[in-house]
DNA sequence: TTATGTGAACGCATTCACAGCC
DNA sequence: GGCTGTGAATGCGTTCACATAA
């Protein structure tokens, strides 16, 4: 596809479905495997088997954002490689603070996927004073009334949300209201935000929930 | 609906799927805030609101499991909530395991949400000698080599993987041959398992690309 | 009158199937 | 011949709309 078509293709882009978007990653995670393997091109089939999903699946995916492989070859590795990251918007810095302090907070400023990933952890809040002063790597945690001020001096991209489900909402209020539009919530709570804003909630109890209904349910 | 009905309606009881499962987890979250609140009834109305949804969402999630209602009434808050935490097999403990000692596996290790909801978490694993024998909480870090003769003993019925993505495939094998049937995942990969085996995969990875692509297309 | 329960209509993601190109 | 790209068909979750019951 030419470059000029894949311009109008992007003019048109609808909306992407989530699921298409979450395969995208997965899809990338496997074509960096073959990468550092060293193998040249990847056919629909093979990725679609490493993503548990069929090739019809991995091609229309693609299809939504041009065509990028070869008819009767499959498709180039690192070439689309560099495709999804530009599409996925991995080919640039993202600046995330976290807001709240506990266990999990904790253990994803310590997490080393996400700068792996281009995202930067900038600053950690939390407003229990006993907290605030703690080191975490090297982040200092700061007083969440902070907040605003700071991301004005230094704006920040994304906010994740691990602070108890009471406080959650208030929370995102604040990170809202300080300029930044995507959220990813930990908070076992439904966000309500406005449409501009985008949310990723990660509800631990309702995947356990889960497990436990298949558990409870079988035959 | 009369149980005899109730019976009939579970014997039928087609696929139900996942999206309404999870929307469940949510209702009874709010359910016990209203329980709390001393509020006796409350309308599909009012929970659609707190979960982001529709009334006859709600309503039709329900009524795949009966008919729980009054009409012209609402819903008696006590006994839905008894009747979700039965249909989510949260009236029983299950037992879980944690195979990975890092810091995502040593955080949920101090989750106070597991114990709330019924699940116990008995053990702790991981393959680093160094982190063999360290304590988090009341449990000490075991040998995953130890893994299939401890759940002989004691079956687990949920494994929680926190293992890094490359062992994550090798780490899911042992514990579907050691007997335990459901899986939470937190490594960055699709596990390839059995269909009888119950899988739900936490990627945190994926969820972070979702955000970064919003951003990145945004007009 | 108010709010549930549910068949029918709808919209959208997935799957199919095949034309098109390497 | 092999594999991609894509309109068409399918399947399924969501929404609608109204009969039903308190």
């Amino acid at each position: 596809m030419p470059l000029i078509c894949e311009e109008i293709h992007k003019v048109f882009l609808k909306r992407i479905a989530d699921s298409t978007v979450r395969r995208l990653s997965l899809y990338l995670r496997y074509l960096e495997e073959f990468e550092t393997r060293g193998l040249a091109t990847i056919s629909s089939d093979e990725l679609a088997a490493r993503g548990g999903t069929t090739s019809a699946q991995v091609r229309k995916d693609l299809s939504f954002f041009g065509s990028f492989g070869k008819r009767g070859l499959g498709y180039d590795v690192p070439q689309l490689g560099r495709r999804l990251r530009e599409i996925l918007g991995l080919d640039r810095e993202w600046r995330v603070i976290i807001v709240g302090a506990g266990n999990i907070g904790g253990a994803l400023a310590f997490y080393r996927g996400f700068r792996q990933r281009g995202f930067s952890i900038v600053a950690i809040y939390d407003t229990d004073t006993s907290k605030i002063g703690k080191r975490f790597e090297s982040l200092t945690v700061r007083d969440t009334a902070k907040l605003t001020d700071d991301n004005a001096a230094e704006p920040a991209d994304i906010a994740v949300i691990t602070v108890p489900a009471e406080a959650a909402q208030s929370v995102a209020n604040l990170i809202i209201t300080s300029g930044i539009t995507a959220i990813m919530n930990f908070a076992p709570v439904q966000l309500q935000v406005p449409d501009e804003i985008t949310v990723k909630t990660v509800n631990m109890a309702m995947e356990l929930e889960g497990l436990s209904f298949a558990l409870a349910n079988r035959e």
